[in-house]
DNA sequence: CGTCGTCTTGACCAAAGTCAACGCACGTGG
DNA sequence: CCACGTGCGTTGACTTTGGTCAAGACGACG
């Protein structure tokens, strides 16, 4: 539980209490390999899910077979928290990677949020920053051009990864493919590839299978419009870590 | 504070105290003209929002002036939720028509919340159904066509017009302009006006001015892949009032 | 009656999609 | 150890969707 404890002390303030319980917590740990389901649009998940390592993300399709990805999950996200409140599932979790999960029945949530108004609070918050980033998304894919989209995105994926520690000096772990960055921007396979070779030739970016790195961070940012705001609003307003790269 | 009850009643039920609670308490009513914005982006707000009267809209801008419209909001809404735990605004809630909206300071929601574990989670469960709303528009953003945008985009203000009464027969009064349904769609105005009007001669839809009806409602929902589901989703799911239309 | 915002139309343009093929790395099984 | 298949990245030629620009129509309102 060490990462959500991480997660929600950055959302807020644990009391010693709040801590210990979650702290105490028996996680159930699940494997599950790459490009599966970890929950499917019209389920009724009995449980959360806490993403402990490797990628998932939030996805909806259409009938005719193009979907929509709707985030990106990294470890330490609450996955489907959403989950406990509203039901059935309007869209699913897929993994990306391998990954590990932990599983956390609705009935401790219940009890948690009852007993604690505080947790209960930081939970409810973390569901919010879901939105934001939600909100950012759209209007990515509304109102960005291509080469825009793009680079907004992995500078998203850069400060994320970053506030958890898997990101040092502009560069990370991406196992993120090109025909998923396309229905996470909502562009064609062939597009996002003509865009990252532009993103490349301006010397912004590296991308090679799993590795990317920021070559010019400041120049990225700038392309993309990038202002991480709506990252970690409480966070930044508050003075903490808030600007991490 | 009828219209918030009735609302928190179609998510879930109020105990006979909650219920209390939210009618005793006294309401203070702002009026405010068309064009304005009620929350701005960067703003750190005392208050929530309940829009009682008209249309508004929560949107976010970019640097060069486009705009993208993130949802509307109708009679019922409430506004801006999300400030109660996520300051500052990371966009803009402005009003499309002339609109009465009541203000609700978040020392009183806080209030409320840790009294009343129950009304916490229906208020958190509406700031969630506002996320799935917003999932669906990425997906229609993203992923649809003009045509199926601008048709699903009708869908939903239908839906959600009939839960709150405002919509009868298929009509209702819909002051919405094109540059706007534009800013929500992420197309141009021009185009908008091309689609509504191949939407006419398709006979599924008549539109003007502030006056919209479904002519043809499964054709529209079929034009549109339109799927309720997101909408209500507890509501649906407990065979409520659920489908409406 | 004039002005302003919105709707409408046409001519033209550009961004992004589609289709198809190929290269390349990696893993698997013979 | 090599042939093969598979998934991903890359490229080119061509098409389509939707954007831009500009002008006119229409209606509400002062």
């Amino acid at each position: 539980m060490g990462l959500l404890v991480r997660k929600l002390n950055s959302l807020g303030t644990l009391t010693a209490a709040e801590h210990r319980l979650l702290c105490d917590h028996p996680l159930v740990v699940r494997d599950v390999g790459p490009d599966q389901d970890l929950v499917r649009e019209g389920d009724e998940p009995v449980h959360c899910l806490l993403l402990l390592e490797g990628f998932a993300c939030r996805n909806k399709s259409l009938r005719d077979g193009r979907r929509q990805i709707l985030a990106f999950n990294i470890p330490g996200d609450f996955v489907d928290l959403c989950s406990y409140l509203t039901q059935p599932m309007d869209h699913s979790i897929s993994t990306l990677t391998q990954v590990k999960v932990g599983t956390i029945p609705h009935g401790t949530i219940a009890d948690w949020t009852e007993r604690f108004p505080n947790l209960c609070r930081l939970l409810w918050r973390d569901t919010l920053i879901d939105a934001a980033i939600n909100r950012e998304w759209m209007v990515n894919v509304g109102r960005r051009s291509a080469y825009q989209r793009i680079a907004h995105i992995l500078c998203e994926m850069a400060v994320r990864l970053h506030a958890v520690g898997l990101a040092q000096d502009y560069s990370c772990d991406l196992p993120i493919t090109q025909g998923e960055l396309a229905d996470a921007t909502g562009l064609s396979t062939v597009h996002v590839n003509r865009v990252i070779q532009e993103l490349r030739g301006d010397g912004l970016i590296a991308l090679n299978g799993r590795s990317f790195t920021a070559l010019d961070w400041e120049g990225l940012k700038r392309a993309a419009d990038f202002d991480p705001l709506y990252l970690n609003q409480l966070a930044a307003a508050r003075g903490h870590s808030g600007q991490v790269i």
